[in-house]
DNA sequence: TCTATATCACCC
DNA sequence: AAACGGGTGATATAGA
């Protein structure tokens, strides 16, 4: 386990070299590179600047300098240490310059050294630096630089300051280094770094996007919002224009009678929960719940598209507590509610799919935790069904079809297990009494004994060592104010994070065009002819990279492929998304009647 | 009119 | 009206 654990790690080792740095390689480039970035296109450089921490040499290199390939090396002999390196590959692959095999990138290790203190400090290069006491120029100077660089027409009268204050960041990020060095886990730290390039090739590739929908969904988006709320709202009147307005809805209540829930601080709980129940007891509310809850995913669009209809925007790996990626969720078309995601739309001969692990956190549980039990129902296939029999709760022959309720209880069972819900929690969940979920949670760790031994223990050694770190080295300090829900949740969320990193890895390298990762999935993109086989090449690099990561546990995974013409479908969105059609060929069509009988 | 807060909706 | 982990972001309202 461990071999493979060092392979996957590629070239790391302690060596001294001449600066008493732990690093074996001839050559340290600390590089950085100033870029323009509009929103969902390619980076463009502007220039680079690079330090090697040996020999002190400096590279500088303004835009009408750039060649086909850098004038220093970056092959695996080479480290090249940066601060947030997704961007500097990035910079590369818009250069077609060649992605360095071997990184460090310090925003990463900062991250991981500070992640979950609860001084919480923010993570940029001048954040590091201050957090090791270490002088560097002031924010202001550094907003400056930064308008100086958008403002895109003086760019190159400003030639020699961008330059200076690019090499600047460069030295800064080359004392960091120096401090940081102690702190570092290289091999592991590798591993991240290396990362880094693979998210600067999926930031590259993007999302492909049906634009021209986009665009007419975003021109009738008010036309949309105002005919479904004028259907509905002439019932309630708790509308004023586009905006639900809680007074009117308070005096709707009271006109009618009805008694409402309200939130601890004493406002109207208007929650899609809430309206659930209520609407239930009152069925003419009904209406205006579905109304509230198709608005709320009709907002103002904001996803980061290019030119060329790709969604392309920051991944920010690393950002969460877990060591997940973050990306803005009003930006990237997988953060958009599901409806959304049949924008993604193949162009002509080429295809996408969407490959994820199969219940991949209750498979890390299992494996990381050695229960028996658990593994045998995540290799049953059917993990919440086999989780019912082995309880006793549904007989040995019991199918999907067959126990559909059971297994829905067992489903929620376990996923409630894995974020630590109480009793209370699982009862409203289940619609069922508390009574009946504790027995149920009661039935859980029985089953898994093994499971909630090891949960234990990993709460306990947290608590006691303030951290908790995942096989590869991702910690979180536990300080006094820790949730120990989140602590006993970790293990999985950030195995699976380091699962996910791994098979980005792999992927990229072997120059499969993975467009995005998703947490427990990523989706890929290859020309329709070929697909097939490229989806079984993934398949078996994600199954490889739980292997490498469970200890040789392996995990099982499904895809979903799409070819053009066709576009992508949710499940979960797959209704509203046809909703949402006919009511924009509606308008559209009403639109054109109007043009020419005005004509 | 702007900002802060509370609450909610969505993602895995 | 909610003791479910990790997130981002929109909206309504209160307050400066």
């Amino acid at each position: 386990m461990i071999a493979v654990a060092e392979s996957a790690m590629k070239g790391a080792g302690a060596v001294k070299n001449g600066v008493g740095l732990a690093l074996p390689y001839h050559e340290i480039w600390v590089e950085d590179f100033e870029f323009i970035s509009r929103e969902g296109e390619l980076p463009a450089p502007i220039c680079v600047v690079a330090h090697e921490v040996i020999s002190g040499r400096t590279i500088r290199l303004w835009r009408d300098q750039f060649q086909s390939s850098p004038p220093y090396r970056s092959d695996a002999d080479v480290l090249i240490v940066t601060y947030y390196g997704s961007a500097e590959v990035g910079c590369r692959l818009a250069l077609g310059w060649p992605v360095p095999e071997r990184m460090l990138d310090l925003f990463t290790e900062f991250r991981n050294l500070t992640n979950g203190k609860s001084a919480k400090p923010k993570s940029g290069l001048l954040d590091a630096m201050a957090w090791f006491r270490l002088a560097s120029m002031s924010v202001g100077d550094k907003d400056l630089m930064r308008d100086l660089i958008l403002s895109n027409q003086t760019i190159d009268h400003n030639r020699d300051r961008i330059l200076d204050y690019c090499e600047q960041d460069v030295l800064a990020t080359a004392a960091l280094l120096k401090v940081m060095m102690p702190t570092l886990d290289v091999a592991r730290a590798l591993l991240r770094g290396r990362y880094m390039a693979s998210v600067a090739r999926m930031e590259r590739c993007g999302v492909p996007i049906d634009k021209p929908l986009l665009g007419r969904l975003e021109t009738r988006r008010h036309a949309l919002q105002d005919q479904l709320i004028a259907d509905v709202d002439q019932a309630f009147g708790v509308y004023e224009g586009r905006s639900f307005k809680r007074k009117r809805f308070e005096d709707y209540l009271r006109r009618e009678g009805i008694v409402w829930p309200r939130t601890e601080k004493g406002q109207l709980s208007l929650s899609k929960g809430t309206f659930k129940d209520m609407a239930q007891l009152h069925p003419k509310l009904e209406p205006l719940r579905q109304l509230r809850k198709t608005l709320a995913t009709l907002t103002k669009n904001k996803l980061a598209v290019g030119a060329d209809g790709r969604n392309r925007t920051m991944l920010s790996p690393f950002r969460s507590k877990t060591g997940r990626n973050q990306p803005s969720n009003s930006k990237f078309i997988f953060g958009q509610p599901a409806w959304m995601r049949s924008l993604i739309k193949p162009e002509k001969d080429r295809a996408v799919a969407y490959i994820d692990w199969s219940q991949q956190e209750f498979g890390i549980a299992a494996a990381l935790s050695g229960d028996e039990a658990m593994t045998e129902a995540y290799r049953s296939g059917d993990p919440y069904l086999s989780f019912a029999i082995q309880a006793d709760a549904a007989p040995p022959e019991a199918t999907k079809a067959s126990h559909k309720d059971i297994r829905d209880q067992f489903k929620a069972l376990v996923l409630a297990v894995q974020y630590q819900m109480t009793a209370e929690g699982l009862a409203r969940r289940l619609g069922c009494s508390v009574f009946k979920a504790e027995t149920l949670l009661r039935l859980h760790r029985r089953t898994f004994s093994t499971f909630w031994a090891w949960s234990d223990r990993i709460e306990n050694i947290a608590l006691v060592t303030r951290s908790i770190r995942t096989m590869f080295g991702w910690r979180l300090d536990v300080g006094s104010d820790v949730n120990l829900r989140t602590i006993r949740n970790f293990p999985m969320q950030a195995t699976g994070a380091e699962m996910l990193r791994l098979a980005c890895c792999m992927a990229t390298e072997e120059g499969i065009n993975v467009v995005a990762p998703v947490h427990d999935a990523v989706m890929i993109e290859d020309a329709a002819a070929s697909i097939d086989s490229t989806v079984k090449r993934m398949q078996a690099i994600m199954a490889e990279a739980s292997r490498i990561v469970l200890g040789g546990f392996e995990l099982s995974s499904d895809a979903k492929v799409v070819r053009w013409p066709n576009r992508y479908v949710d499940e979960k969105g797959g209704e509203m998304f046809q909703r949402v059609m006919r009511l924009l060929t509606e308008l559209e069509a009403r639109r054109l009647e109007h043009e020419s009988v005005a004509a």
